[in-house]
DNA sequence: ATCATAATCCAAAACGTTTTGGATGTCAAT
DNA sequence: ATTGACATCCAAAACGTTTTGGATTATGAT
């Protein structure tokens, strides 16, 4: 059904190279077959079969990247704007994504050899590294362009977007002290993610800069679910001298403490303060309205896509790392002053 | 550096043949070269590329799915969802997916022709389907399997999936005429979205059910931004007389409609009763929460998905057609009786 | 007439697979 | 010895492109 060049070459009487020549525009065929090949071929709805011409060109064109397995509630909008940025950015060079589904409880790496190996992407967007990230090195050794979004620790450069995180908590941090509070618990995320060390580095860097005491105690590790902010929550307001604000790591969490704090009888903006991530539209429309994070995911996606594709196109591998500045978004679940 | 068939053949002296069939576990290898040749495959790290393969056997194992244009915020928890949903169900079936991004400003049409066109799809996903739709037309006259998520008019039959927006939209004004309300104004989405049509003939079925009359100043059309809800919500409650219930057609618009009731000093559940649609997150956490109809979606990506896959993978083309039925989720924002 | 030059075209190889249709060798039955 | 059956292997074609390295013809200069 599908028409192919040997097709044209039939219907013209040109050979199959002429054809080729004359749609690439070569100068070698003569402009009036250039012209009469045009038409047939636009006539016959002639439409490069482009397996072929990445099988022979050894380009695709094409960028992978593996969503993390979820399950049949996809709550965070992380990725849809993520995603959504690196697809405006790849779009506008003509480049298109494969995207790969991680499935829930398997392991991640063999679906990233899948989609290497098979040769269907010039390169990788890495999603949520780990301080050590089996993923990176796995790329970086099978020599793949690829840009991660999040550091990791590795003995090799490799380039990456990220949103500073330590300047995150440290916003928001410091933003709860200069509030007048002393005790400021941080409900984090998985202890293993780059991001968790990052926030947690700033977090107690805002402290320091104050001359406030670390309590270990006041140092939380959830899932990013509501669920588990609502867990954490609730141990921590019912601790002996409890949290007077709380900074959670993403906004579901922050919205699990609030709910925490709720069940307790205890007023968000009044009796806690309380603090999300992300800046998701959930923060601005929760009750009451979240002070948050804005991590211009949009804009990492969009960035990371460009120095993917600027890096599948160098022909010397140029490291990059770009580190975004996120900015605190202050609404009524932070409060007032304390004085 | 890749690993090829001719390299494997090149290492064990087996011929080219031979290590194809040894790979995919014929019988006329012998037991004994077979493991010898997958000793040397596993040890050299070949991994078969998809583009030969893919060329030769003219089956991609990839679906195409199109994401529409979006502006720098992407504040729509559906796509995500419903992507989530396919992506999950395909790769339950090792299905890939190809993702293309139409540029904002530009027609849709030519990326579905390229993407199509290109051979790197075996069938297609379409969403938000218009009542008069060319990409359903194209679809069909280029014969390639494809499934939607919406339905539209066309002269012929295809395959859908679709939540029952009538039902959705009878539900909801259902349950404000059984609040006591008389007066229920529908804050709909473009008029030539096949959804707005359906979700009119519920909300047209609700108001005859119990002899209400409709008056068309109650029904208005918007974009389905949170702007377009605050518009439409102001013009809708300075009106003389004015409704007394707002059903929207997502929950942005919902939320739009509540920023203008509380522009005007109402107060939202008590003053006028508001309902959303989609049931995104945003309802569950908005102040106050939002009754809204859950759309399953999900369930729709991985349904539409499974379809598809269904529809590929059969001989003889089966046209189906799927209609979930959505259950309205009842908040504090439709408040309680008025009697 | 001969030769270089330019213009226009094309056959064949290559990309990495799978599949088709044998080829070869072994062994038991005749 | 021949035959047939079976086990094991492989050369070549095919999928639809692009590129390489000419081949052919016409043109103009000598």
């Amino acid at each position: 059904m599908r028409i192919t060049l040997k097709d044209l070459a039939k219907e013209t009487g040109y050979s199959i190279t002429t054809i080729s020549r004359a749609l690439a525009g070569y100068d070698d065929v003569s402009e009036q077959t250039r012209k009469f090949i045009l038409d047939v071929a636009e006539r016959l709805g002639y439409q490069p079969n482009q397996l072929a011409r990445q099988l022979q060109s050894q380009r695709t064109n094409t960028i992978g990247l593996i969503l993390p397995a979820y399950g049949p509630r996809f709550s965070d909008a992380f990725f849809s704007e993520f995603l959504s940025g690196v697809g405006t950015e790849a779009s506008s060079h003509s480049y298109d994504l494969l995207l790969a589904t991680q499935i829930a409880g398997t392991e991640g790496l063999p679906v990233y050899k899948r989609i290497v190996g098979s040769g269907r992407v010039d390169g990788m967007i890495l999603l949520r590294t780990q301080q050590h990230d089996p993923r990176i090195e796995y790329l970086h050794s099978a020599g793949l362009p690829f840009v991660a979004h999040g550091r990791s620790e590795t003995d090799f450069e490799f380039s990456y977007v990220d949103v500073d995180g330590e300047l995150g908590l440290l916003l928001a941090t410091r933003h709860f002290i200069s509030l007048g509070h002393r005790r400021i618990a941080f409900v984090a995320a998985m202890p293993d993610l780059m991001l968790t060390r990052h926030r947690l580095a700033g977090y107690y860097r805002a402290l320091a800069e104050h001359d406030l005491p670390a309590d270990p105690a006041l140092v939380v590790y959830g899932d990013l679910t509501q669920q588990s902010g609502l867990e954490l929550g609730l141990s921590l307001l019912q601790m002996d001298r409890r949290p007077t604000a709380i900074v959670a790591s993403n906004d579901l969490m922050a919205l699990g403490v609030v709910m925490a704090a709720r069940q307790l009888g205890l007023r968000v903006g009044v009796d806690v303060a309380i603090s999300g991530y992300d800046d998701t539209p959930l923060a601005a429309h929760a009750d009451p309205p979240l002070t948050s994070v804005n991590c211009l995911v949009f804009e990492s996606g969009r960035q990371a896509c460009r120095q993917l594709i600027e890096l599948i196109q160098a022909d010397q591998p140029v490291v990059k790392q770009l580190l975004l500045q996120p900015n605190l978004v202050i609404r009524a679940s932070s409060g007032t002053s304390r004085d």
